[in-house]
DNA sequence: AATAATATGTCAACCATGTTGACATAAAAA
DNA sequence: TTTTTATGTCAACATGGTTGACATATTATT
């Protein structure tokens, strides 16, 4: 268990949110938005696990800078769902770059063994100490 | 990729600190303390990459709560490591127990299978989407 | 048609927590 | 003796979150 959690110290630290003007929950629901296709703002909300309030400040900047767009369901015009811009979608790949190298290079080392993999990635935070 | 981030969404969601009166912070400290067995607060500082006053301020209440004892260094006096109370022992028993059952629960049910068990966190998180 | 429920947006007030930089002390190293 | 290291603390400020009240448009219910 310690393994999945120090695991996540460490892939979380492979990227820089502060260098694209991001914050956490901002790149949760990038992340989230591009991965899950078509989900409406209440459930990506409900996801987050985030205050209305906390979300739509998030998101206003989101739409602001250009990197999501809001759509109005067709079926029920109360119901937004959130899509990725072409700048969003660049965004997003630019910032999880870095990460999904590093990732990539792990499973690479390990042979695709998810167990090592995580060990691994768990050894490399804790090895933080040493530096 | 995304695997192991909405794992570790699912993952996080099942420990409830408030409950317990920590925050994420105190809670990383306490389960550093436990896994790592002695390391100056130097270094666990390091590991947790936040400021020292943040350290200091979430250490003091750990102390105060007796959670956590600061053991002076013989070799060199400068230098104080961290170890868990009884007290701190328990409380880090009871707030990861509930986590500790579920994750043990899905092992079971994928025969260990590492990538499964992840990808298994992965869906209950999506997956909260339809509840 | 009238009323209720749903999905969303927004504000103000407040709170929790973090960062930075300056300063301080004790111990060890140079 | 001087410098460096490991630690502690303060004040000022920044970031980001929550809550509760209120508002609008749309859909569902009666």
């Amino acid at each position: 268990m310690s393994t999945i959690f120090f695991a996540y110290q460490r892939f979380s630290s492979m990227i820089d949110l502060k260098k694209y003007n991001l914050n956490k929950n901002q790149h949760r629901m990038i992340y989230l938005v591009a991965e899950l296709n078509i989900a409406s703002i209440g459930k990506i909300q409900k996801l987050l696990n985030i205050s209305r309030q906390a979300f739509n400040v998030n998101l206003r900047e989101l739409v602001e800078r250009k990197l999501v767009n809001e759509v109005t369901s067709k079926k029920d015009k109360r119901i937004k769902t959130l899509e990725l811009t072409e700048k969003g979608i660049e965004l997003n790949n630019k910032v999880n770059e870095e990460q999904k190298k590093e990732i990539e290079a792990i499973f690479d080392r390990v042979n695709n063994d998810w167990e090592k993999a995580m060990i691994e990635l768990s050894k490399e935070y804790i090895n933080e100490l040493d530096k």
